[in-house]
DNA sequence: TCTGGGGTCCTAGGACCC
DNA sequence: TCTGGGGTCCTAGGACCC
């Protein structure tokens, strides 16, 4: 039997922007989303506010300059490296361990014997390395020790611990846990399960076999076993290659004119088609979307959204294929007296660089001269010596996303260095 | 006025095959 | 009069996750 431990940063990108600023150690702190939309992150004091994640700032501005709130734009260079260094730290503690999410790992902790004892010793030492406070839920299965974790948040006296190795623990904790808190159960299946009758956590795991097979998702009955302590889902030891790669962004500034719109859609190409390569990956397909805001007023004028997939004739990770497709595609679905409020890339149907299927009619070496061009790219722009980009993009300039309140890049630009 | 971005997986329906 | 059964693949849309 596997010992699973779910270790989770507490409000990460707010302890991120604290670090750096220990005057705001107790003070409310929020992170906001890309183009400073919606609260992602709060800190304890913000949370006690009522204000939930994902809210649009605009509905709780008013509430937040009341009481004071700090509030960041997201910095995803600091999170990303501060992210680095917890699990850095992490892996000292479980040579097995899986990246979940930037702010959360699963460790494989069989064999340790003080459990509570080791996972007390992991918070401290995350703590010192690092400054970032973490939670540690314990259990025989990855939803359990996810609902573990949960705990250990919001039970203070649990001091971030929660072991739910015993199966007594496993029932007392379920029994009081709403079932909307367990992982893979969320709003449409939480409503459900309420008209059923469903209501904790507990009530969830003891639903008869047959009649979830028959009248809910397949993946649930994954969720219930586990919740009964049987282990269905496996660490991932070796990160999944990638399915997709989507790259988009919404305007700070509506965008109206042809020119400008097909711009922003050689730059997100550019930019997917960066990270395909960096994942050793080529792409065989593309999708393309442009889109008015949905949340404006219908007498503001008609909302206008499309989308649509070009196939390439063989698999590739070179910018000027794909901005060629991309920008062929867009011309197809842009509509003149539309102010545009987000577009967006996606790469699909990706395959592996190094398990190319060789092509009849395309002469494999000029493959391998595009990938040397790309490589050759990627390494300049690299550098701080240089800047190479493709016709049809353009210099970020007016549309590009709004971040008043951005934190300086502490830990990976020299000239961000916090003095003391 | 103002509402993020990047992922995975499942399901249902249609087209197509033998 | 009478029109099967089993399968794959693709796509769109939805649910879920962080």
């Amino acid at each position: 039997m596997t010992t699973f431990a779910l270790v989770d940063c507490n409000n990460f990108y707010v302890s991120c922007e604290r670090l750096f600023r220990p005057d705001l150690k107790d003070k409310a702190v929020a992170v906001l989303s890309n183009n400073d939309g919606c609260i992602v992150a709060r800190s304890q004091e913000v949370k006690d506010l009522g204000i939930k994640t994902g809210v649009p700032l605009f509905q709780v501005r008013q509430l937040l300059e009341k009481n004071h709130v700090q509030l960041f734009s997201s910095n995803y260079t600091l999170y990303g490296d501060i992210s680095a260094r917890v699990m850095q730290t992490l892996e000292t503690f479980a040579p097995n361990l899986e990246i979940y999410s930037i702010d959360e790992a699963f460790l494989d902790l069989n064999g340790i014997g003080d459990l509570p004892g080791y996972a007390a010793e992991i918070r401290t030492t995350v703590y010192r390395h690092v400054g970032i406070p973490v939670s540690v839920g314990i259990a025989p299965s990855k939803t359990l020790a996810k609902l573990a974790n949960y705990a250990a948040k919001k039970y203070p006296a649990a001091n971030g611990v929660v072991d739910l190795s015993a199966t007594k623990r496993q029932q007392k904790l379920l029994a009081i846990t709403p079932v909307a808190e367990v992982w893979g159960v969320g709003h449409k299946l939480n409503e459900k399960l309420h008209t059923a009758g469903v209501t904790t956590a507990l009530e969830l795991s003891q639903l008869d076999r047959h009649r979830l097979r028959c009248h809910y998702p397949v993946n649930l009955e994954r969720t219930v076993r586990e919740l009964n302590g049987e282990a269905c889902i496996e660490m991932e030891h070796v990160p999944a290659a990638r399915q997709q790669i989507v790259c988009s962004r919404s305007f700070a500034t509506r965008i109206s004119d042809h020119a400008s719109l097909r711009e922003t859609i050689c730059e997100f190409t550019a930019s997917a088609a960066r990270k395909l390569r960096s994942d050793r990956q080529h792409a065989r397909r593309i999708n393309v979307f442009i889109r008015t805001s949905p949340h404006t007023a219908p007498h503001m004028g008609q909302y206008y959204s499309n989308s649509a997939w070009g196939r390439l004739a063989y698999p590739t990770a070179d910018t000027f294929e794909l901005i060629a497709l991309a920008t062929r595609l867009f011309d197809t679905i842009y509509k003149d007296g539309y102010p545009y409020a987000k577009a967006g890339v996606m790469l699909t149907d990706l395959h592996s660089q190094d398990v190319a299927q060789l092509e009849m009619f395309h002469p494999s070496s000029a493959t391998a001269k595009h990938d040397s061009l790309m490589h050759a790219v990627d390494t300049i722009n690299a550098t701080n010596s240089g800047n190479i980009w493709f016709g049809g993009q353009r210099a970020r300039t007016d549309w590009f996303m709004q971040r008043d309140m951005v934190s300086p890049a502490y830990t990976t630009n020299w000239n961000c260095l916090p003095t003391v």
